[in-house]
DNA sequence: GTCAGCCATTCAGGCTGCTGTCAGGTCCTG
DNA sequence: CAGGACCTGACAGCAGCCTGAATGGCTGAC
């Protein structure tokens, strides 16, 4: 399953990114609103964790236009306010789910699934990228029906690529994707984990736009 | 298939009862463990869905004598999602499965054909993965027509595999398959049972995928 | 009640192979 | 051609995993 998660908290943000990651669902992370408009243009979700409060605006409003946009994407509200009038609210405005701060990352993970448990029996969405045939809920990849194993960190880089294919995505927003948020870097560890999907991948897979970061090939090679 | 439905709340009552109706099934419906208990011993059904929380008691006390007596017949917990860490009991008690409220319809219908499936005359469907023959009705596993016993909390494990054949599963997907879900575990109980069940089933049975969970093996080794 | 046997869970010691780092190389670009 | 950007083989350290053994709870027999 595909989360994602808006929040503008930093901490909170990386413990419930790594809590739904644990669970087995690819996680989108974003910090406003105005990323979360655009995350949802290009991808498909099956569920949207909402904080209310942030930066640039407040998640009823974001929630409102995406229904009355006919989206009927499950939404589940994440908030420190636990007044009434704000569930009624957020109910009204299309939420399936209210989790109040601070909640357990447990009652989370049991929301979520009760989610999963909705799109259990779907056809697993496989993704096809150049030559590739991606399966997002196994964590799989084959060519030719061979499986090519990743490890743990291989797969979250190649996950960021599978995303957004055909995007160029900086080193910093890699490295996100690989580490805690803002945890610093020193090396090329970045260069490193390319090079080793490459290998394993095709040595076209993956394109080096210099000075700028890398972008996935979607086209046979 | 017969079915007895023992919940004492009308809304909910009347919602599963017609359910259940609508796909072919006769049904009865008791509120209370007393007259559950007189319907069991005057009709044999097919199955029998069991809310905990009734006027005069809680439904453990039930599964645990309608197993002590002998009785077979498959149970699934009908639960509020606070009595969830009940799980554990339950499973211990002699569940078969659980549904947490509040639940879908469809979801219900769905637990409910794969009971019908499994029980109705002919022979339960064998599912053969590698070179295990398995039945799901039985809790049976056969390797060249030699059985293998497993355990209550082994076969929990290995049902969660059988369900999904080939997926990844991570450490909290299985921890919730036996256990509530968000139970902490603060050991390494998953890995005990696959170990365990490696032991039973073959060595490579049971892939390990380091640092993001398990997978069944599908094909013949 | 007592006892034996089984099962679930925990713990510790040992092992495997992933991860992050570095160094020396190649490839671009101006 | 020089300088920077990038690539990749090698490797030490350790996180993550495996499993034998110990513990305690529960059940059923007598």
């Amino acid at each position: 399953m595909r989360v994602l998660l808006v929040e503008d908290t930093t901490g909170l943000g990386e413990a419930v990114r790594d809590q739904i990651s644990d669970d087995g669902h690819a996680v989108d992370w974003v910090q406003t609103l105005g990323f979360a408009e655009t995350s949802i243009q290009t991808t498909a979700y099956d569920l949207i964790l909402l904080d209310l409060i942030l930066p640039d605006g407040h998640g009823f409003g974001f929630l409102r236009k995406l229904r009355t946009s006919g989206n009927t994407t499950p939404v589940i509200i994440l908030t420190a306010r636990d007044q009434v009038s704000d569930r009624i609210e957020g109910l009204n405005a299309g939420a399936d789910d209210y989790l109040v701060k601070p909640f357990d990352l447990s009652e989370l993970s049991a929301r979520v699934a009760a989610v999963a448990r909705r799109y259990r029996g779907n056809p697993s969405p496989l993704i096809r990228v150049g030559d590739l045939e991606v399966d997002l809920g196994d964590h799989r990849i084959r060519r030719d029906g061979q499986p090519i194993e990743l490890t743990a960190r291989e797969w979250a880089l190649f996950e960021g690529f599978i995303q957004r294919p055909g995007t160029l995505l900086s080193r910093s927003q890699l490295e996100d994707r690989l580490y805690a948020f803002g945890a610093e870097i020193e090396s090329n560890t970045i260069e490193v984990y390319v090079s080793r999907l490459r290998k394993k991948l095709g040595r076209d897979a993956i394109l080096t736009v210099r000075g700028m970061g890398y972008r996935l090939e979607t086209h046979d090679h």
